[in-house]
DNA sequence: AGCACGCCGACT
DNA sequence: GTCGGCGTGCTC
């Protein structure tokens, strides 16, 4: 039989199945690998390209449940399309392998024969901490009787304490879809009965913020309960969500199982098993969720489907967006996108009838959208090294005159992007990677964003030796939080930033001061466009709206769109109406125009036919291959030989090659090419012809990625 | 992912 | 002469 293996392999390897050892496809087994015992997945038959004499044998098979089908066959896709090794995405379906032992029992303690060892005073504390309750833990135990470990374990020796075994804790609870529901509106009512039935297929739930799309696909998700099948539900950013546990357990009266980077050894371990037993009836998760093997998995949803978190940008390279499109369609099961400000593939989905439309126009109780202004910073001019101007600083005084709360957003952390010596001009860039070093004065570093390297802010300049000839350019949020200080000095701030957040502890602390009102002025990145309310917000300034539009990136103006919308929703979304500044040197741009007349559809129409023109996905295909090294010469050669031998098909184009995005990455030298494909043709077929014959010397490395979204 | 094999510098 | 550094390659 072939069993799949959990490491860097593009093929399941062929074992031999001892006499009287029934298995099937799915089976979890371990088998010899080298001078080791490995786990695997039963996978299929076998083939002869490895003769049987050579053949070893299954060791045994693991007492758990068999990987379902559907899970065994979205594997087998996921690894096609992406071309990544088959074995790395069995990889991430069992990331836990604690959780391929058998579970084990947690050892309490309960009463045992208290005649049978010498009572004191301490032994009889012990006792009574057990008399009235349920069994407990040596650590529990010692604590409540205020004694020693050591105290505990001579008692059980002497049989004074009765061993039991408590099943291991479940860190989720079990849902119940019949707890009264919310009230909901007349448009929510109409999308929750066309989610009900649980028909297979894609619906994009289109609401704007605040329009209530979490209580809807709440319904689905109970009818899914109902069914008796497990649910799925993909966040961007399941580490912020605590607004969304709570809401959660508001509705269903306990906690889902979630899966995330963030969970400890032992919760993985009993969730990965909790999602195979079919016991964890709703996992919410962040993308690798999607890969977890459900035993009866009924019903995905992806909120904020737009979010570009959900591109897997190493490792395996995917889309989980997509992919949870994919697993749905092989499970045949409803899969529900849900945005305030879907992606332009989601929008031409449901165009041409791929994906169902079901859209929530009303602002859910009733809240207006917040009046949007652009502020020309052209003419609107703010001081030297300021970001504010006038029109911002004039609108922010307003607010904090008027008790209400403002936000002002620049997604760019740190102090400056890019530190120059200004005697001789020297700029502090990053040893491993093509950027510039940013400085961050909270902690008085330099650091790169993208490799982690990080130096102590140096007094002199590496190349000049001449102190205190450092000039900062451009402003991050620490900067801002500098400007902001100087202007609005009686106003209590906040700066908001995955530096000064740390984690989800402090992050729901941030969020309470927030929402309590304990802040007049929050200054922040990106981490506040996500999914919070803040109901005493009055007012957004956008600082630097042309931020995420340079570089050429095919989605730039798209993200820049779905951001700042998202940013500007924060702004009055209670009784109190908000308004939203955004300051930019090009308000004649469709995004921005679109901004200010909340006017998504306009804009998406004209980025639909510019992508249409440029034969740009949606419209084609596009994959992206980045060949690295830690020579560049002998990467240079490679990607020479490459392009001389690149097939010729009809409907590709190869374009490049070129320096990659970040040209040095970590010490590696980078060169990219971009396969182009028409809708009809699939880029992996082309690569795999292009592919064959060609060896990698060296440390020379490939990159394959399919569906690229990060351009730069 | 391990683990061996292999080919060059500092020890007994 | 040997121990050991980690670069490269293989595991059914």
């Amino acid at each position: 039989m072939s069993v799949l293996i959990p490491l860097a392999l593009f093929t399941a390897y062929d074992y031999a199945v001892p006499e009287g050892l029934p298995l099937a496809p799915g089976d979890f087994v371990a088998v010899p690998l080298g001078r080791r015992t490995v786990m695997g997945v039963v996978w299929g038959d076998g083939d002869d390209s490895v003769p049987a004499a050579k053949l070893r044998a299954v060791e045994a098979r693991l007492e758990l449940p068999a990987m379902p089908e559907v899970s065994r066959r979205f594997i087998d896709w996921v690894a096609n399309y992406c071309m990544a090794p088959i074995g790395s995405v069995l990889r991430m379906a069992m990331s836990v392998p604690e959780a391929l032992e058998p579970e084990k029992p947690i050892k309490a303690w309960q009463l045992g024969d208290a005649e049978s060892g010498k009572m004191t005073a301490v032994r009889q504390r012990v006792l009574t901490a057990l008399e009235n309750g349920p069994p407990l833990t040596s650590g529990d135990l010692a604590r409540a009787a205020s004694c020693t470990a050591g105290v505990v374990a001579e008692m059980a020796r002497l049989g004074m304490l009765r061993a039991v075994a408590l099943p291991a804790r479940r860190p989720f609870g079990r849902p119940d879809a019949d707890r009264p529901g919310p009230t909901l509106s007349e448009a929510q009512r109409a999308a929750v009965d066309a989610l009900a039935p649980l028909t297979p297929g894609v619906t994009l739930l289109n609401g704007v913020t605040g329009s209530g799309k979490t209580e809807v696909y709440f319904e689905a998700i109970a009818s899914c309960l109902r069914a008796g099948r497990q649910a799925l539900v993909m966040l961007p950013e399941i580490a912020l969500s605590a607004q969304w546990l709570g809401r959660f357990e508001e509705r269903f009266g306990a906690a889902p199982a979630q899966w995330h980077s963030e969970l400890t050894q032992a919760e993985r371990r009993v969730t990965w098993r909790a999602v195979l037993d079919g016991e964890a009836k709703v996992v919410v998760g962040a993308r690798s969720a999607l890969f977890l093997p459900f035993a009866d998995l009924g019903l995905i949803i992806v909120d904020e489907e737009h979010e570009p978190a959900f591109k897997q940008e190493d490792g395996v390279i995917y889309q989980a967006r997509d992919m949870a499109v994919v697993r749905g369609h092989l499970a045949k099961i409803p899969v529900v996108l849900a945005s305030a400000t879907p992606s332009l593939e989601s929008i031409v989905n449901t165009d041409q009838g791929r994906y169902r439309l079901l859209e929530l126009p009303d602002r859910h109780g009733g809240a207006e959208l917040p009046a949007v202004t652009l502020i020309d910073l052209r003419r609107d001019k703010p001081e030297r090294q300021q970001w504010l101007s006038p029109s911002l600083i004039r609108a922010v005084n307003e607010t904090l005159a008027d008790q209400g709360q403002a936000i002002l957003f620049l997604n760019r952390r740190g102090y400056a992007p890019l530190t120059l010596c200004r005697d001789c001009g020297h700029r502090m860039q990053c040893p491993n990677c093509t950027t510039w070093l940013v400085e961050h004065r909270y902690s008085a570093r330099l650091q790169c964003h993208h490799c982690g390297y990080q130096i102590q802010m140096p007094k002199a300049c590496p190349a000049c030796q001449h102190e205190g000839t450092f000039a900062a350019c451009g402003p991050g949020v620490e900067r801002l939080a500098e400007e902001a200080a100087l202007l609005f000095p009686n106003a209590r701030r906040m700066v908001l930033t995955s530096d000064t957040v740390g984690g989800p502890k402090k992050a729901t602390e941030l969020i309470r001061m927030i929402t309590e009102r304990e802040v007049d002025l929050i200054i922040g990145t990106q981490i506040i466009a996500k999914g919070h309310h803040f109901p005493h917000l009055t007012l957004v300034g956008v600082v630097d709206a042309d931020l995420g539009l340079s570089g050429g990136d095919l989605r730039a103006a798209e993200r820049t769109y779905q951001l700042l919308h998202q940013v500007a929703g924060r702004a009055g979304r209670a009784e109190r109406s908000g308004r939203v500044l955004i300051q930019t040197y090009d308000p004649a741009r469709p995004v921005m125009e679109a901004l200010k007349d909340h006017d998504q559809a306009r804009f998406l129409k004209i980025e639909e036919e510019d992508r249409r023109q440029a034969g740009m996905p949606p419209f084609g295909r596009l994959a992206a291959l980045i060949i690295s090294g830690s020579d560049d010469g002998a990467v240079e050669k490679q990607v020479r030989m490459m392009a001389a031998h690149a097939p010729r098909v009809d409907g590709v184009s190869v374009l490049g090659p070129a320096p990659a995005p970040l040209a040095m990455l970590r010490g590696r030298h980078r060169r990219r090419f971009l396969v182009k494909c028409r809708r009809d043709v699939a880029p992996q077929g082309f690569i795999r012809q292009w592919l064959r014959g060609l060896k990698w010397p060296g440390d020379l490395r490939l990159q394959i990625d399919i569906d690229p979204y990060s351009f730069l």
